[in-house]
DNA sequence: CTAGGGTTAG
């Protein structure tokens, strides 16, 4: 009897088709049948024989198919035909209804199974969370765990690993470290779900070294609590420290896999570290995973960051399927190296294959306006707006006000500025300020440097700005009151960073660094290079130092920035080199940028130098930004 | 029936 009701209704169901409009499907992995439409109502239930009696198991194995396929629609029919036929649920059905809702993307029906529940278990507060926490809404799924001490139901390993994700946030740290202490009252501190949570949820708070003591404390280590303390470390920028956990990790035999890859890619990228980054690629080769998009978008933007579009490109396009942020971050990579043609070409035949997204304008009119295509990114954004109706975000301004600034149509900018729907942010100024700086416009220059001082008064660089842009006009009186209040504040700048890589070792310097072993080298070499560039024309940029100090000592102040201790170690030795690769955690500074330029030329070197914002390509005395960065 | 790590942009 019952082996044939459930075949009817099995039968029923199969009935219901999927309607092509339906737009749920993209919301379901591609592996899972899409849901029923919306279109099929409880009606089906009647067609059902009103006699058919079904049993907890029939119910259970048909709830149990609908949750693992996402089929959401057909388990709406079996709840209703529960409802109907007045089934008096046990509580584990009811948390298959629970469960199958959750899974299916509902979260009003489970909340109202769970509010029909007389009676709930751990199961079921567990699910609840974790249908909260899937849908981004933290606070709600934190919310239930207070809610289930009190009716006296104690969390278990399961229910801890769910909700520590949506410690997020301001007070994200607080409820995480109740969390813990919940754990460890009940022993559940040392379980390896629950310690890998403890440690990403540390991690994710900024809490690193936290995140470190958990992951020391875990009895067990695996993929994915190694995975975790790599992840954690390049994502608070310790890029150095993740390779570190990886390689020792390595040594000691542990298993990887993809996202162990993506995480560690993410360091080598910031780290703009290329030899290490193709080994690894050799590793991902050889260790013969499946194709993951994720993997090969991270191999993408690896090889994009360190500076080797060729490598990116090759990656790109022997992919066998592109996501979106496939394209994306490709758009990304021509971007920042100024490859504004590249761009829209890409842009242009992206279509055939995905749809692009806001972050996708954001790359395209960022690389036209590095690449100093004005027109074509104006036009790209009025075709944002008007064809593909996307909304601009703050970002999406932010790069029209680039475009606009960097033609000297500093008066439309503001324009843009003014009308847009959206407060303007700090960076938003910076770019107009940068605009102004190019073309001269002192007076509003000082006006959005005024304002940026405002928004931003402990930023040690718009003080810098705002003084230059009074020197630039000779009123030292101002610019002596600038620098008065910026000593005042006792402010600093955050310690300009710069590496090279040479040999396959990599070498760090810090402004006015004296640690490098070979300092006394580097300081005859830069001496020696600053003498026979100056002979050339090469005249250093004074303003660039805010220190009230005398101009000879401003020079040296100048010379012991960390790009031109690493250019010149580049350049010394006798290996005959053609072209060296640095990076540098902040903007390149004007004179810097100047001392390159004159340096590829008197020494025939090319020079790529990537810097928070972009690549500048310097060579023959040019650089591929076009001044303008 | 409930659980952990991941890619672009800022």
């Amino acid at each position: 009897m019952h082996r044939r009701s459930q075949f009817i209704l099995r039968r029923h169901l199969s009935h219901l088709h999927f309607h092509s409009g339906e737009s749920a499907s993209h919301t379901f992995p591609r592996s899972i049948p899409p849901p029923c439409s919306t279109a099929i109502s409880f009606r089906v239930c009647d067609s059902i024989p009103p006699m058919a009696t079904f049993g907890l198991a029939d119910y259970d194995d048909l709830l149990r198919g609908c949750t693992r396929r996402r089929a959401i629609k057909e388990g709406r029919v079996v709840h209703a035909h529960m409802i109907k036929s007045h089934f008096v649920t046990s509580v584990r059905l009811a948390n298959r209804l629970l469960v199958m809702y959750v899974k299916g993307g509902s979260l009003e029906d489970a909340r109202q199974v769970l509010d029909g529940m007389s009676q709930r278990d751990v199961i079921s507060w567990t699910a609840m969370m974790s249908g909260y926490s899937q849908h981004g809404r933290s606070f709600e799924a934190l919310e239930q765990l207070p809610r289930m001490l009190r009716t006296g139901i104690l969390p278990n390993e399961y229910t801890l690993a769910t909700v520590l994700p949506s410690c997020t946030g301001h007070s994200g740290q607080d409820h995480g470290r109740q969390i813990h202490s919940l754990a460890v009252k009940s022993n559940f501190d040392s379980h390896m779900f629950v310690g890998s949570s403890l440690l990403d949820m540390y991690s994710k708070v900024g809490e690193i070294k936290d995140a470190r003591r958990v992951f020391n404390m875990l009895p067990h280590r695996d993929v994915v609590s190694c995975t975790a303390i790599i992840s954690g470390y390049a994502q608070s920028g310790l890029d150095e420290e993740a390779l570190e956990v990886f390689q020792q990790l390595q040594r000691e035999g542990m298993e990887c896999n993809y996202v162990t890859f993506v995480s560690l890619l993410t360091a080598i990228a910031g780290l703009a570290a290329l030899d290490f980054g193709r080994q690894v690629h050799g590793l991902v080769i050889r260790s013969e995973l499946l194709f993951y998009v994720v993997l090969d978008n991270s191999l993408i933007d690896m090889y994009s960051k360190c500076g080797s579009l060729k490598h990116s490109r090759r990656v790109f396009d022997n992919m066998p399927e592109r996501s979106v942020i496939s394209w994306n971050t490709m758009l990304m990579g021509y971007g920042k190296h100024g490859l504004g043609r590249e761009v829209v070409q890409l842009f242009k035949s992206m279509f055939r294959e995905v749809k692009p997204n806001g972050v996708t304008f954001l790359a395209v009119l960022s690389g036209c306006s590095h690449g100093g295509l004005i027109d074509e990114g104006l036009d790209i954004f009025g075709y944002m707006v008007s064809d593909q109706r996307l909304k601009p975000e703050i970002g999406h301004y932010g790069c029209v006000v680039d475009l606009l600034g960097r033609a000297g149509r500093i008066e439309e900018a503001l324009d843009v500025i003014k009308n847009m729907p959206y407060e303007p942010t700090s960076a938003l100024w910076n770019s107009l300020l940068g605009a102004c700086r190019l073309h001269a416009k002192i007076s509003i220059g000082e006006v959005v440097a005024r304002k940026l001082l405002d928004m931003e008064p402990d930023n040690a660089s718009n003080y810098v700005i705002l003084s230059n842009i009074y020197a630039a006009s000779g009123r030292w009186q101002d610019v002596a009151r600038v620098r008065e209040s910026m000593k005042l504040k006792k402010l600093t700048k955050e310690p300009g960073r710069s590496s090279i890589q040479l040999d396959k070792v990599m070498h760090i310097f810090f402004s006015s660094d004296r640690s490098h072993p070979q300092r006394k080298e580097i300081f005859d070499k830069i001496t020696e290079v600053c003498e026979r560039i100056k002979a050339a024309g090469y005249v250093p940029d004074l303003s660039c130092v805010l220190h009230d100090v005398d101009d000879e000592q401003k020079e040296s102040i100048l010379l012991g920035h960390s790009e031109k201790l690493a250019i010149a170690f580049g350049l010394m030795g006798n290996a005959c080199r053609e072209s060296i690769r640095i990076t540098k955690n902040l903007r390149i500074c004007i004179d810097c940028h100047n001392f390159a330029k004159y340096v590829s030329n008197v020494y025939q070197m090319e020079i790529s130098l990537r810097d928070s914002s972009r690549f500048h390509l310097v060579a023959g005395g040019t650089c591929s930004c076009g001044d303008y960065w």
